[in-house]
DNA sequence: TGTAATTACGGGATACGTAAAGATG
DNA sequence: CATCTTTACGTATCCCGTAATTACA
């Protein structure tokens, strides 16, 4: 079978005019070059190239052998340029798939500054609350919310994104700010519950003592859907428990106001996963390196 | 280095869906694909599949570079084609070179027949008396009288190509017609001599007996040119000592005739020269087949 | 005489296959 | 449970380099 050294070497041949030379460029001894054209000449059952002692000459089928090498040599350097410029600079597209909300408000606008700095990458971000398998979706790399490990794929953690408990400014003028977690239990709490409850259970654990509690929370209003329980916080209707994340512009601005802030909620780990450590392409390593950065600023 | 060989496991495998079943096309154990394809991946520092126990799936370099591959290895096989073609059919160019004198009368024949038998083929016949070099002319044979053996080339004997003294009947009307090798000394001999050298020394060996003589032959005309004696010998003006291919013709014709043909003259044996026995082009083979096949209907 | 092609030969890297483990549907 | 990928490991092959030979300028 044909390989690519031997073209290699029978290219070399001819453009030293001798083997002996062409074994020095490529870094063989003298033999190797007579047997690898040997070889080739076997392969091909064609006399490439007559030879002396003292000089090459190409013969009718080594001139014509010797164009194509030449173009075929050109083209396998031209793929693997093709392939490997990935390595420098980010290009091509990159697909991420996400969970909706967290998409929307962090790994869009990450994608969106990611893009700004490297023009000639395009992205593709998918926004689901399914799971999403990278392999078959042809994703780059898929960002979680607490999900369990999975072995084959690199995890990469972000941020802890734990929960906090909120409610609107309008909401505590009318029914106070609870001070302690059994307080929670008598205020209106916005649940969010799958099968219709009413009714959740949010754990906190004291910051400084580690000290853990849990309590039931009830209210008037339920949902399964987080923004449309988001909005309903931010209409004044209830306490929401939301992770720092959902609700970081809200805290900053004052739309929202966190309760409890000596307890911190149950984490919500933001992941994200990609397939292999080795020979990562340059805009999945951005991105990632990029998406720790940005939640390190969040700094929750 | 990226080599075909990684290539063609890489096409495979997307192809087949499997590195299994790449292995399996290719005859190879599974573990050789997985090797060959990280091997591969290693080299261009990209990750081109990405792969779980199920399902396999191009990255988008690894689609850049599907796609190459593709192209590459079928040039490869057109190059191999393009080349291998020759083993069959006869085409090109073929470059020969021969003596003048037998060239004119028996290569060049031999030459326009096998352009006949090969449609495709070019042939190129360069009439020297002097030595050439194969490799430095480009030829891919040579035919040659009497050669000293050259190493590192083929020698193909084609015939004896006795030599045989002879005359034009008119001269043996004149002079009438020897009996014995020791009658020639007193004929008219058509001496062939380089240096004006106005006698020759003709060897002969009688058929049965094998009884070796030498006779010192003159006469009144000499030259350096085996042709012009020829032509002196059909005038009638001596006897001449040519090879029997030069003289078949006029033999058969009867504007010669052979004297004392109980005694061969020594031999001008023709081979033909040609550089290795491995890769024989059609062309270079047919030819030499041919050859062989017209000196063999001479059978002298 | 010096350089080049070729061959023989010995040692070592490499690439294969077998087998086993982990993963997946 | 069958199949696939991957790794470990022992082995055989092949391939390279050294050295010697022959050819050629």
């Amino acid at each position: 079978m044909v390989e690519l050294a031997d073209m290699r070497l029978f290219v070399s041949a001819v453009a030293c005019g001798s083997l002996s030379a062409a074994g020095r460029e490529l870094g063989f001894s003298p033999a190797v070059g007579s047997k690898r054209l040997s070889r080739l000449e076997a392969d091909l059952g064609v006399r490439l190239l007559q030879r002396s002692s003292r000089r090459l000459a190409l013969t009718e089928e080594g001139l014509i052998y010797y164009e194509r090498c030449q173009a075929i040599l050109a083209e396998v350097a031209d793929a693997e340029a093709a392939v490997s410029s990935g390595r420098q600079e980010a290009q091509g597209v990159l697909r991420v798939s996400s969970p909706v909300a967290l998409g929307r408000r962090w790994i869009g606008p990450a994608l969106a500054e990611l893009a700004m700095m490297a023009p000639s990458l395009t992205v593709q971000l998918t926004l689901t609350d399914q799971l999403v398998d990278l392999i078959e979706g042809g994703l780059d790399c898929v960002v979680r919310i607490g999900g369990a490990p999975d072995s084959r794929l690199i995890a990469r953690h972000l941020t802890n994104n734990r929960r906090v408990i909120c409610a609107a400014p309008a909401y505590f003028d009318q029914r106070g700010m609870p001070q302690t977690p059994a307080e929670l239990a008598a205020h209106d709490c916005i649940v969010m519950s799958r099968s219709g409850v009413a009714h959740a259970d949010w754990r906190l654990e004291q910051r400084d003592t580690g000290v853990q509690t849990t309590v039931r929370v009830k209210g008037r209003f339920a949902t399964d859907n987080g923004e449309l329980a988001h909005d309903w916080a931010l209409a004044g209707l209830g306490l929401v428990r939301r992770s720092v994340l959902d609700v970081a512009d809200e805290l900053a601005g004052g739309q929202l106001v966190e309760v409890l802030p000596q307890w911190a909620g149950a984490d919500a780990p933001v992941q994200v996963l990609y397939a292999s450590r080795r020979h990562l392409p340059a805009r999945v390593r951005l991105f990632i390196d990029h998406l720790a950065e940005v939640f390190e600023r969040v700094a929750v």
